[in-house]
DNA sequence: CGACGCTTTGAAGGCCCTCAAATCAGGTGG
DNA sequence: CCACCTGATTTGAGGGCCTTCAAAGCGTCG
């Protein structure tokens, strides 16, 4: 190790291995609503994906565009952003390998409502509507598992209304952090760390505030020794006192 | 008229009639989701739902009860809502003729995430998990169609999340007010009469405010002539303004 | 008519945004 | 390996939007 880095965040490569035809039948199989297909069908329906690669906050789709296709992220993370008339920007969602996006005219949209873009090197599985509706016709299990899918999405999204009406900052804050705890954690020593480069931005658009406001709080939390954070980067520290913040 | 009524609101009655076959087959086949039934699936599918009766403000479920039921509105308004550990409660929609609400396991969730009561006097069909479950493994059609309604929720409550993060409060309530003319105004005379009981405290639940900001916001809009406004009733007089303050 | 509950209005204060500038980490190229 | 440069982060001061608390006004219903 010459690197004079000091991030703890690993930083994972996107190499060939990761678009084999194993890694990407176990990614779909992964996806909620493909989870009750066998080896077999899933190797059909493996069939009618085309694989892409994209780097680095390169743009996937954009808001307003025409929706072609519906996404399936298999490495990588994934953003999801609105943007508003006034130029403020809403993070609705990171993705993690396994998360389906995007979506189809058949699914009741006929615009993308976001702008999706790789937040980190990605491989993307993409089908279009024709070969989607082939499969929901044929497995009415998927097409109910994509129900209970939105269903949960929805739910998270009105917790964040919930949130935004009555929640100050901090306790919005500490609540985020704990959700990306939750999906992108990881273990390290007595630490909890937040694997994804996260800067006070994302969260400052996650929580409906701004860049300096988030970073007060975040500057607070960790003279409080609840987390360590730095240049993109956060650990947990003290998982039971962020909870007490965000329940207050 | 002998009435002291200064209302403009029609009060509607619920009467027998509203629940007799035709109307229940119907408002059936108003959902979206059984609209590309024909009439002798929507006899075969009106069977399986149970009708209920409720008065204006009784309960037809409540945040965190078992989720049993999938329900559509025959007749009346319902009204959702979050209750927060805080207090404040969230109104997350009101719902018209036709629309459905309520959800199960199969649908991939547990619990109720919200309260439902009866804004006003209301006509309900209920379905239980099994019956509708049938009815979705039978018409694939219908589970597709379902996935579009839920999308186009889930659209909604992100255009809320981004209201609630970027915009102040007059532009809230003035989009608001747009949203709930679409659904419930009625042309009368020159103006766009929201037919619904609308009070201050529903306005501000809706849009994360307090009543008394909604009102002072209300107050304004009617100075401007963009409103006339009374006890629990809203009518749109100008809604090139409304419009122009909700985008500005 | 009388009372309850919805609505209005006022005043004070706090939370958070805005604007501005300094500091710092990490990557780059010499 | 070091100096520089870019973009992220921090910190401060000021002010505006909204909430909170209080109290008065007024429509509706019994």
């Amino acid at each position: 190790m010459t690197s004079r880095r000091t991030t703890p965040l690993a930083q994972p490569v996107l190499q060939s291995h990761h678009c084999t035809i194993d890694t990407r039948l176990e990614k779909l199989g992964l996806v909620t609503f493909f989870q009750t297909l066998d080896r077999q069908s899933l190797h059909g329906v493996n069939g009618l994906f085309r694989a892409h690669h994209v780097r680095q906050n390169d743009v996937i789709y954009r808001q307003h565009d025409k929706a072609a296709y519906l996404r399936i992220l298999v490495f990588g993370a994934v953003c999801l952003l609105h943007h508003t008339e006034s130029g403020k920007d809403i993070l609705i969602d990171l993705l993690q390998p396994g998360e389906y996006f995007g979506t189809l005219p058949l699914l009741g949209e006929d615009h993308y409502s976001e702008t999706a873009y790789a937040h980190t090197d990605c491989c993307i599985l993409a089908i279009n509507g024709t070969d989607f509706e082939q499969i929901l016709q044929s497995h009415p299990d998927i097409a109910i598992a994509l129900i209970g899918i939105n269903a949960q999405r929805l739910k998270k999204a009105r917790d964040t209304i919930r949130h935004l009406a009555s929640s100050p900052v901090e306790k919005r804050i500490a609540a985020t952090l704990l959700s990306l705890a939750h999906k992108f954690g990881i273990k390290k020593d007595e630490e909890l760390l937040v694997q994804l480069p996260l800067s006070r931005k994302n969260l400052a658009d996650i929580t409906g505030t701004t860049t300096e406001t988030a970073s007060r709080v975040m500057s607070h939390f960790q003279d409080e020794r609840i987390i360590k954070t730095g240049r993109k980067w956060v650990s947990i520290t003290n998982l039971d006192a962020l909870k007490q913040v965000s329940e207050h």
